[in-house]
RNA sequence: GCGCCGUUAGCUCAAUUGGAUAGAGCGUUGGUCUACGGAACCAAAGGCUAGGGAUUCGAGUUCCUUACGGCGCACCA
């Protein structure tokens, strides 16, 4: 039942459309005002009558039903109460019915949805940067797919540039096979930043040769290479499995080396491309924007030059109906630049793309530097919080028999929600004991509430929800809460906004709080009363499961 | 210099896209329940929403402007 339609349908104001009332009915602050709200000043203007008069129009021509219980004219506003017996019975109804498809749509059937995220680079280890890009995307990836959508994800493959010819080289000088087994990914980044600390000029040209030599399919280059590769992709692996993250596509940079021919001609065909101090651009002065470079005055392709090859053959591959780039804002101006390149070039699908910007991670003493040595890896953070949690549990809970289980839900699932828990776009200064503080707003106190009502549905038993009861005001707000869950999924979708599902998650769990604290459940006063909030903390369970879900965050049954 | 983004309680952040008295958590102070799991609950204190202007019935939200901070601006990705 969707109760603004609803009520919609049973106004009528002449001289104001329907569409009109929809755009203006809203939810007011105070739910003791009502549950739903119709502001009538715009109105007032076009009908040349006080707001307080229309309301007054409105609310006593509304008739009364099952499902709105009252209507009250307040200042200019028109307060509608749904009755809440129905509201009940409608929303326990449905999650009972729909269980882990609770907030799940065929709103997308049909249609596809590419999402860009993680991208990680070949031979660098996972630090805590990467940790946005990756939790935003992993959970967009669930939510568009819960809504029905096919989500495509891609991890855009950090594989390609001069870069690896560097690291050829120092491998070659400084590195050899025992040591890079035994110290995988971090051995071979080490031997990158001495690189680039340390190499000579000699060495510089020697990078050139071996990035050349890769491009070139040279098999000793290659091996090299796909042994970093290969060492890179275990060692993600491992974290994205930790981090419940899956990819459809691995497609890197690399993927694009032959796709990237066909658009610098389709450029220069459609007379786009030119000439500037010796390489091939894009001139986008008169959009304002700097010009987007397409081929360096060497002839060798760049960056956005991939990102073209790379949509167009999305596009080709997915007939996506949008494509999302989870990549930081630092990269505003970048994606802008390759949109535009993709509109002039005719694309009308150029729209489809989105640039789904987030903040930037910094330290406390500053930004991220891998010279410097001031970075935070990611699977340090993993495993310290991890060992917190399981400090904790063994304080808390000593007879726990899955601890090692349960403490890694705990602790990684701490992880992604405070990466998930914000705006996207705010910027990040990371710390560990914010990391490590499972006190209020968080995943662990979610997690709580859902083990407290795991044991009383587990000391409760089955129960059949009484069909006439009346809610008190705690069970009636929780019961609210959880009816406003598939429209939170719509709107996290919608903004591409996670956070949206992770806020949904806290509030609801204070909500259950609130009402487990107020109201006795398994010695409540009347049979009615025990079975109907056994069933509401059933509902309850049923959608914080669903919601952490849709962030990749388990929930232990006991903790 | 130009462009994009941000600025809300001591700190970290919300605010259903222009609606009613701007809300949470942390921290501080004081309380609650003979614990259905105390990783809980309640209360108090804390705000000229960075400053100034404009738009209108109504602005934290839109526009202009100033300040402060972040990011970006030609051959890295």
């Amino acid at each position: 039942m969707d109760y603004k339609v609803y009520i919609v349908e049973r106004i009528s104001l002449e001289g104001v459309s329907k569409e009109e009332i929809a755009q203006n009915l809203c939810v007011p602050p105070d739910s003791a005002l009502g549950d739903f709200a119709l502001p009538c000043f715009k109105f007032s203007k076009t009908l040349r009558r006080s707001p307080v008069s229309i309301a007054e129009e409105i609310a006593s021509a509304f008739e009364k039903d099952a499902v709105i219980s009252s209507v009250t004219p307040v200042n200019g506003y028109v307060n509608f109460k749904v009755d809440r017996k129905g509201l009940v019975r409608e929303t326990l109804g449905r999650i009972a019915k729909e269980g882990d498809r609770y907030g799940s749509s065929d709103l997308g059937k049909g249609r596809t949805i590419c999402i860009d995220y993680s991208s990680v680079n070949i031979a660098k280890p996972f630090h805590i940067g990467h940790l946005s890009t990756t939790a935003l995307g992993g959970a967009l990836y669930r939510i568009f797919n819960f809504l029905g959508y096919k989500a495509v994800g891609i991890n855009h493959l950090g594989d390609y540039g001069t870069q690896f010819g560097k690291l050829i080289s120092a491998y070659k000088h400084w590195g050899n096979k025992e040591e890079v087994e035994k110290g995988g990914i971090h051995a071979i980044n080490d031997l990158y930043v001495r690189f680039n600390s340390e190499a000579t000029e000699e060495m510089e040209r020697e990078a050139r040769e071996y990035f050349r030599l890769i491009e070139s399919g040279d098999k000793e280059a290659n091996d090299l290479f796909e042994w970093f590769k290969g060492l890179t992709l275990a060692y993600v692996g491992k974290i994205y499995d930790r981090l419940h993250i899956k990819f459809d596509s691995y497609a890197g940079e690399r993927f694009y080396t032959d796709k990237m021919q066909p658009v610098v001609e389709e450029l220069k065909e459609k007379g786009l491309l030119q000439e500037s101090q010796g390489a091939m651009i894009v001139d986008l002065e008169p959009y304002g924007m700097a010009p987007c470079l397409i081929l360096r005055s060497d002839g060798a392709s760049l960056y956005a030059t991939r990102d073209l090859a790379a949509a167009i053959y999305r596009k080709q591959t997915y007939d996506f109906e949008k494509c999302l780039y989870v990549v930081a804002y630092q990269q505003n101006l970048h994606f802008r630049q390759v949109f535009k390149v993709l509109e002039l070039m005719g694309k009308d699908w150029a729209k489809d793309l989105v640039h789904v910007a987030y903040g930037m991670v910094s330290l406390e003493d500053g930004a991220m530097s891998t010279r410097q040595g001031k970075v935070v890896w990611l699977e340090d953070v993993l495993s310290r919080c991890v060992e917190k949690a399981a400090k904790v549990l063994e304080e808390k809970n000593p007879a726990l028999e899955n601890k090692a289980e349960v403490a890694e839900k705990v602790g990684v699932g701490a992880v992604i929600f405070g990466a998930l828990y914000n705006n996207k776009i705010k910027d990040i200064t990371f710390s560990y004991e914010k990391a490590l503080n499972f006190d209020g707003e968080t995943s662990v106190y979610v997690q709580y509430t859902c083990a407290r009502a795991y044991s009383l549905l587990a000391k409760g038993g089955k129960a059949e929800l009484p069909a006439n009861y009346e809610p008190n005001t705690q069970e009636f707000d929780l019961v609210k809460a959880l009816s406003e869950f598939p429209e939170t999924v719509r709107a996290a979708a919608e903004k591409y906004e996670p956070s949206l599902v992770a806020r949904f998650c806290v509030d609801t769990a204070q909500k259950f709080n609130k009402f487990y604290f107020d109201c006795k459940i398994l010695q409540a006063e009347s049979d009615e009363a025990r079975a109907f909030r056994l069933c509401l903390t059933e509902a309850t369970l049923t959608t914080l499961k669903n919601a952490f879900t849709l962030l990749g965050i388990g929930v232990p049954e006991k903790m």
